[in-house]
DNA sequence: TCTAATTTCGCAAACGTTTGCGGTAAATTT
DNA sequence: AAATTTACCGCAAACGTTTGCGAAATTAGA
């Protein structure tokens, strides 16, 4: 069956291409009893007017490209997730790509943007993208982009990221609540400058709000690295009190040590997170952890993209907050 | 900036439109010392095809629409992955809308799809779909439509799914060789055919290799059912030696019950469930567990999109096969 | 040297919309 | 009854490609 377009609607109504264009989205010009008979030939053969053939007379796709690193990953999917509703509202679609941390994808992945004149795009650096010329590009072609969790440096862009050093400080103020007086501090690949953040962060405050309170620090690339690091500073002769997982990552290396040594939570250990949530919730009891919505984020790119879109630039840094959930972890 | 069109090429060359055109693509018509010209401005003007011009001349978007419930969700998020990956390869882009279980939202996105006239769409049904009329239009437009995971009955689609019989089958074998006396058997919402499916083949099983073994049959629809349900069973007289979790959901549930119990796995309960491998990662020691990939299933249904696309209609029903994979909490 | 084949390119239509502008007939005003 | 307004509607161009066909220019064949 061939597609029903607005030129079969005219013969078979024996009006003009025009007519039929205004009769279907209203026009002040064009009759009631035109609406009404176009309206329901319209219907009842399923017209849908073509989304190509209006872009390529509008010059707008009504379609937002958004790269991730990767789909598979809660905090991009919940990020993914408030998008595309709000996309929906707001008559949009989404093209999603992933980089899988890799810039030769996130170049292609741009071009693909670029073919379909996207209106807009999503983007979340890879992890080592350093030339931002691509996105250059885009401006270029007045095409907004928006960046979210890993964003550049240079203030000339768009960006919504959370609010990381916050996380850090207010789980550094919940272990100082708690009293603790020694903690081990698990933090992320020291090649992002995310973990450098909010180790950072982490550490001022510890110091100046808690200087008796014995910190030890460090990195690990995956959850297998955390459950080893865990085990090896807790076979040592002093024991922690508490543990700080920066990452979902890392807070499951750190679970799988725990349930193995069978540790008792919160009262052998007390632990505490930073994450959007679901990962804590699987425990029991559940982990206390700093809130990152990438749902939240989401909302907040949207809201950044869709203020790009209308009033030209407007160029800032947006966080969104963090805070605190109780869980029974601490 | 103004986009780079081909009609601009062609002033900025002297030449006709048509040939730039087909200088771009190679054609044998076109002179070697032309083409390089062309392909030079090209490149210095960062010239991008108009993608929406080139479908609505050939009539086809190089675009695939694909429906899941949610996108985030551990599963659909490596079948997304999957087609992702091979659409890339074959220069082919994804739009990915979520159904949320909503029958209005289906509906609207697949709305969405045909005015963008996608090449293909993948489906996973979302849980009460009865009416496929909408799956038909887009057959009578040619879009192919594979479903996967949550399919249609009816023979006359494409369709790619897990082996969920076997699933069970597998998980029941293993149980049996365990030499499990009481097991409880955990299903999800009975609204599914999954879930019903999954039920009987397991049963049957049982009650054919292991009739004297008690099982206890039951289904919930949330973590917190399954829960609920765990514990309520074994506050019981006689216990479990064996539980049997269907989906990730439910195995989320148990074990939160198991840790809250501080149940000894294996020692006290075994623990055997259906998933995609990463929840059972999540534990100390590790839930042995049935695979079923999103990946895999992903792959499959893309090669049956393409056989579509190419040789006509391809009506098949094909499955992924499941594998065991061992833990050490059997 | 003249015709025939070949190489290289341009013309123009088409894909399905949107929209400025102009036109006709009816309704309203003088 | 003539002049003006109003209500409806159609013409045609444009968006950026692709592609069948024909034409000019070049080369080969005799």
């Amino acid at each position: 069956m061939t597609n029903t377009t607005l030129k079969l609607l005219a013969q078979q109504l024996q009006l003009s291409i025009s007519t039929v264009s205004r009769a279907l989205k209203d026009h002040p010009d064009i009759s009631t009893a035109t609406k009404a008979k176009v309206h329901a030939l319209a219907n009842s053969l399923d017209y849908e007017p073509n989304a190509y053939a209006i872009q390529l007379r509008t010059q707008s796709s009504k379609i937002f490209g958004v790269i991730v690193p990767a789909i598979a990953n809660l905090f991009y999917d919940s990020f993914i997730a408030a998008i595309e509703e709000e996309s929906r509202k707001n008559g949009y679609a989404l093209m999603i790509l992933q980089s899988s941390n890799n810039i030769e994808n996130e170049l292609n992945n741009l071009k693909i943007f670029r073919q379909n004149r996207v209106s807009g795009v999503f983007a979340c650096l890879s992890a080592h993208t350093q030339n931002l010329e691509v996105y250059e590009k885009m401006s270029d072609r007045d095409i907004p982009v928006v960046f979210f969790d890993i964003v550049p440096k240079e203030n000339k862009y768009t960006k919504v990221r959370m609010a990381d050093e916050r996380c850090a400080i207010i789980a550094a103020e919940n272990i100082i609540q708690r009293g603790a007086k020694r903690v081990l501090a698990l933090f992320g690949d020291p090649a992002l400058s995310i973990s450098l953040k909010r180790k950072q962060a982490f550490q001022q405050f510890m110091e100046k709000y808690a200087p008796k309170t014995h910190c030890t620090y460090e990195h690990t690339h995956s959850s297998l690295e955390a459950e080893a690091a865990f085990k090896k500073h807790l076979n040592k002769i002093q024991k922690f009190d508490t543990v700080f997982a920066m990452t979902d990552e890392i807070l499951i290396g750190v679970m799988k040590a725990i349930q193995a040594l069978n540790i008792k939570v919160p009262k052998e250990i007390g632990v505490i997170s930073i994450s959007n949530g679901f990962i804590p919730s699987l425990y029991h009891p559940n982990i206390s952890y700093v809130e990152t919505s990438g749902y939240e984020l989401g909302k907040l790119a949207f809201v950044q993209m869709l203020a790009n879109l209308k009033g030209g630039k407007t160029l800032s840094e947006l966080t969104v907050d963090a805070r605190f959930v109780e869980g029974g972890s601490m």
